[in-house]
DNA sequence: GCAATTAATGAACAATGTTCATTATATTTG
DNA sequence: CAAATATAATGAACATTGTTCATTAATTGC
């Protein structure tokens, strides 16, 4: 119990995080299948075992990685919609923006959204801020055309799930080759017309 | 060449049928994780490399799993569906044994659509018939609809696509566990309202 | 400077998909 | 029917994986 503690405790921090950014650019770069704790351990010049020193197991490597992928989406929301006074503009912003990021970050989306191994990790719901703003930017911005009448009266709740869920659907059916069926055409482009087709059925005409 | 090579193909042909069988029931008693080539191979008293002889590689087996459980899904659809003459009411049924599907049968639903597994075997669009069934009778109904000016007007592949992936994104949200903020809400339930409230959007009032 | 605590190591383990020389079985041929 | 051939099945071996843990190194507190 002296001064040291704190440094300690911030060098645990940092090398941590070293962890995780080391892991994220690798599972970028090479992929899911390629991040072995091993190609890990290489890349940041520690051996196999020091992981488990930071991280119970895999699994909350995932959960850590996970959270800095929602970060990310979080920070360019706010960037690019925080300023967005009309809350329908702001909803296709955010549309538009989750689908870019779907398609530039395909495998952060599948952390993020579709692969099993973060949800695996022993951590309850308050460990996961960022991915709660994430769907509380959505609610918010719902609840916000609501109040002014721009969307036909449901539950923002459910309303937030269905668009989400319908984007998802779309993203993840397309990130998991399931739309074969659908050969030559531009996947985008037929994502995010579908997307506004479903925004237009909901839409208060005046 | 002769007469003992019919049955030789037939036998082949039933080893492979064995073996997916097999395959199948564990996956849906024992999940993903504990479906192992060894644990195959045990289950049906033969040796692990035996397999080989039958599918390329884990991939291959997957697929043949993968079009089973398509089979299922399209037995179920020919059974409860194929009486109902209203096309609204048959997309209805559509909807609601599909849910039934994912909540009674997830490994299945997981491995049909979600895995990447059965996707990574070098099948092409042609090897995945009973696939293309399940999609093709929903096109089919939502244009019998469409003809029949019950639903509003839109090009039928994008109806599907979007009622289909609507329904994709909120089970597969559900599956993968990113629904923790709905927590104690019962959400096969909320998944069937939703879904009425997106096709209700597209019906046309009389 | 020396014990005590903390950090890091890396060999070892069990389990996985996959391969392939070897063995067993079945079929065809002389 | 026996020998030769072709096919089927084996299971030990290999490279990888996540994970553990006794051992070693480094740091800290007195």
């Amino acid at each position: 119990m002296s001064t040291t503690n704190n440094r300690r405790e911030r060098e645990k921090i940092e090398m941590r995080q070293l962890i995780v950014d080391s892991a994220v650019e690798m599972y970028i770069k090479e992929g899911y299948d390629k991040l072995t704790l091993r190609s890990i351990a290489q890349r940041i010049e520690y051996a196999p075992g020091t992981i488990y020193l930071y991280f119970k197991d895999k699994h909350e490597l995932f959960h850590a990685m996970h959270e800095w992928a929602f970060k990310k989406l979080l920070m360019e929301w706010d960037e690019k919609l925080s300023g967005i006074k009309n809350p329908i503009e702001r909803l296709r912003g955010i549309s538009e923006t989750y689908i870019n990021f779907a398609f530039n970050n395909p495998e952060l989306y599948d952390l993020m959204f579709i692969l099993n191994e973060p949800m695996c990790a022993e951590a309850n719901i308050e460990e996961w801020p960022c991915g709660l703003s994430v769907f509380k930017f959505l609610v918010d911005t719902i609840e916000e055309a609501l109040e002014k009448n721009l969307l036909k009266s449901e539950n923002a709740q459910t309303l937030a799930f269905m668009f989400w869920s319908s984007t998802h659907g779309m993203l993840s059916l397309h990130l998991r080759n399931r739309l074969k069926m659908y050969n030559g055409m531009d996947l985008k482009k037929m994502i995010a017309y579908t997307e506004e087709v479903i925004l237009n059925q909901f839409l208060v005409k005046k």
